[in-house]
DNA sequence: CCTGTTGGTCAACGCTTGTTGGCAAACGTA
DNA sequence: TACGTTTGCCAACAAGCGTTGACCAACAGG
C-alpha cells in the first residue's frame, strides 16, 4: 500500500511478457498444446510463476485473450457500406495481434473458450445487426451468418492456412466478402436484395 | 490365406466399432483430449488393441476419417445452380455422420490434419471451381472462399454450436449461404455479377 | 490329439502435464 | 543496519498420456 506516483510494479512488466507469450502459444498451438511450461520458457521464467500470477492454466488463458472488438458504431457509417466496413475493421484486428487467433483455434476445442464467442456475438454483433437489418428480431440469425463468413475466412487464412487465402490482398478479401455480409445483415430476405 | 466365402474376419466388427468411438470422440474433443484410452473404452476393448490395429494415434485418425467428399459433377448441374447445389450437398455429408466435424475440428489444432483439409481443396474443391469460374486462373481463390464461406458456417453451427446457426431450417442455410458461393464462384469479379 | 493363428486382456514402461510448497535473492522503508 | 514484502527459482508431487510386450482363450486344420 506504499503507492508512490510509480506507474506499474516491477512484475508488470514480466506479468506483460508471460501473456503475450500465452497469445503467441495458444495462437499457434491450441489449448492442450500450448503447455505452461513452454509459454514460461518462451517468457524466460520459471512455470510456478504463471501459476501464482494467473491461478491456473484456465485463468492465464482468460487474461491472455481479452476480446474487446470496439466495433464502429454502425450510425457512423453509412448504410450500405456497413458490410464492406465490418469485414475491414475485423481484418485490421486479426493482422493487429494473435488475440483472436488464439480465440479460434482455441475455441474450436475448449468448451469455455466457445461460450466467450458465443459472448461476443451475442453482446457485440447482434446489436449491430439489430440497428441495420430490416426486422430485428431477424437479428441473431443475420449476426451468426455474418459471423460464419467472417469466422470462416479467417479460419483458412490464419488457422488452416490455404496458400490461396493467404496470397488474397486485403482489398480483395473487402471486395468479396462486404458484399456477403451486406446482404446477410441488410437483405429483405434470402432472395430477395 | 484361407479365403473362404466368409464377408469379414471376426475382427473387422470390432475394428468397425472402434473407428465409430475414435470418429465421435475426435468430433466431440478433438485430438489431444480424445485419448486412446476414452476410445477404447467406448467401444469396450483394451487400449492396446486400438495399437494392434492402426499402428499409433495418428494413423487411428487417419484411419477415422476418409474424406471423399462425393461432390457432385457441376456438367450434371445448371450453371446457376452450383451453389445451392454444394451447399445442400455439404450440409447432407455434415449430418450424416461425425466425419466432417471430426476432421474440421482437430485440423483447428493438428497440422496434419489441416494438411489433409488443403488437400482436399486442392483436389476436389478446386477443380469443380475451375469448371464453372470465369477464368481458370482464379479457381484457388474462388475455391477458397467457397471453402470459407461453408466451413465458416459449419463452424457456428457444428463445433462452436451458436444457437442461432443451430436453429436455421436447412432450407434457410440453402437460400442464404448458395448465392454467397454460387457468387464466389461464377461472378464475373467481385464488384460484378 | 496337437499346433499355429487370431482376437483379446493385463500390467507396466517412460514421459509429460498442471500444480504445489519451500527457499533464496532483491528491494523499499525505517 | 535491520526487516518485511515482493519476485523468482528449484525440486517434487500425483495423474494422465501413448505405447509395449508378455500372457491367455478360442478356434481351425492336420
Amino acid at each position: 500500500m506504499s503507492e508512490k506516483q510509480q506507474v506499474g510494479r516491477r512484475s508488470d512488466a514480466t506479468r506483460a511478457t508471460i501473456l503475450a507469450a500465452a497469445r503467441d502459444r495458444f495462437a499457434a498451438d491450441g489449448y492442450e498444446r500450448a503447455t505452461i511450461r513452454a509459454i514460461a520458457g518462451d517468457a524466460r521464467i520459471d512455470p510456478s510463476m504463471v501459476m501464482r500470477y494467473f491461478g491456473n492454466k484456465e485463468g492465464l488463458f482468460a487474461a491472455a485473450v481479452a476480446l474487446d472488438l470496439r466495433l464502429p458504431d454502425p450510425a457512423d457509417v453509412a448504410r450500405e457500406d456497413i458490410g464492406r466496413t465490418l469485414v475491414g475493421h475485423f481484418l485490421d484486428l486479426w493482422e493487429a495481434n494473435d488475440e483472436l487467433t488464439a480465440l479460434l483455434r482455441v475455441g474450436a476445442t475448449n468448451p469455455s473458450a466457445a461460450e466467450r464467442m458465443q459472448g461476443v456475438l451475442r453482446e457485440q454483433l447482434i446489436p449491430i445487426a439489430r440497428q441495420v437489418c430490416p426486422r430485428p428480431d431477424q437479428a441473431p440469425a443475420r449476426a451468426a451468418l455474418s459471423a460464419s463468413q467472417v469466422l470462416g475466412f479467417a479460419l483458412t487464412r490464419y488457422v488452416l492456412r490455404f496458400p490461396a487465402s493467404v496470397a488474397l490482398e486485403r482489398a480483395e478479401v473487402v471486395d468479396w466478402l462486404g458484399p456477403t455480409v451486406q446482404r446477410y445483415l441488410t437483405a429483405e430476405s434470402a432472395d430477395k436484395p
